[in-house]
DNA sequence: TTGTAAGCGTTATCAT
DNA sequence: ATGATAACGCTTACAA
């Protein structure tokens, strides 16, 4: 490279001079106008000199007369749940396609509001939020501002989902099919809509077997590691404990997991275990956990893709066709022991 | 939604008609300029209007009168390292705190240097980038940038690092004291100095201590879990393999694990096992991982703070102490099974 | 097709 | 202590 003097930024006035045309033209060229709206031969001299100059064009500038920053935001609650971690990394790319930056914004319920003020004096033009985010922040924080949210419906905002009730669905028919009938469940504290839905599949299913969900078999949890762990302990404790057990998450099921080498149940032998999500952990731990695939990356890059087409100004479907989820049969599932009744 | 025709952006010239005073007043007030230059009560005057109207500045036109963003990038080359998601947040927290956004990077090889143009173009104010980042950079490309490193030192940037040589120490003296004598190291292909270290900090308590170390018994592999499962393979499949090994990270280390389970070696009573970083997934597994714990949120956090200083022009180390390792031992690692020899 | 000029919402330099 | 006013680098009518 070569250091311009005293090393200032280029500007399209440096270019326009080079390229002996007004800086209008520079500016012509570099915001993606109409081809016909320079001739061939200005616009390769201008981007020449461009070149040469290593002239980029400045987005901060250009925001402020637009009123668009081509900047959205990402409001996280915290950057520790892998499913969210995919998720921007599938809207980050998406996002980054189309010129587009992403303000990394991890909030907590302090500082949701404040975070979102932060956001909309940078003229950010979009928020994404997931199912923690938005619910520790008010309404009217967001008005004015293009919102689309990652895994959580609302009849307010336009939002990608998963297809939560099917993944439940998958989940029962799985055990069933495998000869469960005493199955447990361990679900979040957390009302996120997902969470919610994936039980209530799993409790149709059930239920429409004739197997009626017993209450001591159904514990809740935090949506955590740690949450899977305790939860599953309780659930052990039961003589008549369930022979299969349907986690909402993976993060809790690999709690469960710990749990159950902890009390040396044998996992699949003593009693199955089904997370939800898909993360990597679950590959992770021997034997490998039974769950359904969400694609977080296919999910925050749907809603990217959303979130600009509403910031755009194009048709969009508020709320598009929940994506579809997978059974990924792994190593905690597995026919329950015959005990005593039948060999 | 609603039309952006009645709810135009506040600006501070409505806060200055509002409060009766000029715009450059309430410019004044909010530019954090030393209280002697306003009075209080014109103050006071002009913070009610601001309230009323829910007045927000407008950080983009700040940044472009000011040449600066009050925004840094954060360059990473996947998202998918929990090491590096955790340094993030560190980093992402005290940011935050002095007002600066951070704009998340995903770069890899073939576009790390378009990355870096957009970021430029945004008036970034600096950039934080990780040892695998910064090896598929261009130097020049990042000339009259506030550069920071996260765990790779170098002469041209200032960084922060952990005491990675340390770590390496910590482990051998761990698996020493154990009574191990057959000890192996699974280390990755990519060259960060970190790896390096780490490695070089463990041959070297291991020479001291007489032991010499048998080719047969390192494992070059990618740094996923992957790789470790193939590396811990090819160690295991040596009739008189290690009875320890060390891996470069945690990763590499639940990869071991995985293939020692699925080889029906124990661990720790066969094999022990030790990783590196203290993922939250170290303690996922059964029995939880031996590990260092290299506190990525305080090293990421520490790498804000010298970005900082180096943007606002303050004094300060271009390399700071190493941050300080503990081992942590946990589950993976015993004493040898004493064979043959000696009861 | 290209140039001229008026902002966008701040900060910063002057006066006052 | 406060008010005009000129940038900052760009987009966008409007003129030529």
């Amino acid at each position: 490279m070569m250091p311009p003097g005293p090393s200032r930024r280029v500007t399209s006035r440096d270019v326009a001079a080079r390229a002996g045309v007004s800086q209008a033209t520079v500016s012509l060229v570099f915001s993606g106008a109409p081809p016909s709206r320079v001739g061939p031969a200005t616009r390769e001299r201008v981007l020449t000199a461009a070149r040469a100059l290593g002239y980029e064009p400045n987005v901060v500038a250009r925001a402020l007369v637009q009123g668009r920053s081509y900047t959205v935001g990402l409001v996280m609650p915290a950057l520790r749940d892998p499913f969210f971690i995919d998720a921007a990394t599938g809207a980050q790319r998406v996002l980054r396609e189309q010129g587009y930056a992403v303000i990394l914004a991890e909030a907590d319920e302090s500082s949701a509001d404040r975070t979102v003020a932060m956001l909309r004096g940078r003229q950010i033009d979009g928020l994404m939020i997931d199912a923690m985010g938005i619910s520790s922040m008010a309404p009217e924080s967001l008005d004015g501002l293009a919102v689309v949210l990652i895994d959580e419906p609302s009849s307010r905002w336009p939002g990608v989902v998963s297809d939560a009730e099917e993944a439940g669905r998958l989940v029962a028919r799985h055990l069933v099919d495998l000869g469960h009938r005493r199955i447990g469940f361990l679900g979040p504290l957390t009302d996120a809509q997902a969470f919610r839905l994936r039980e209530r599949g799993f409790a149709g299913v059930l239920r429409a077997e004739g197997i009626l969900p017993q209450s001591e078999h159904v514990c809740r949890v935090p949506a955590t590691v740690n949450g899977g762990r305790d939860g599953m302990r309780t659930l052990l404790t039961d003589r008549a404990g369930p022979t299969a057990v349907f986690c909402a998450n993976d993060l809790v099921a690999l709690g469960a997991l710990k749990a159950c080498a902890q009390a040396k149940r044998r996992v699949p032998n003593d009693v199955s275990i089904v997370g939800c999500d898909d993360i990597e952990s679950a590959q992770l731990v021997t034997p490998e956990l039974t769950t359904v695939a969400i694609r977080p990356r296919e999910l925050g890059a749907r809603a990217a893709k959303l979130l600009l087409d509403v910031i755009e100004g194009r048709p969009h479907r508020a709320r598009p066709k929940p994506l579809d989820v997978e059974l990924i049969v792994r190593g905690t599932t597995a026919r329950p022991l015959a005990r005593g009744k039948r060999p």
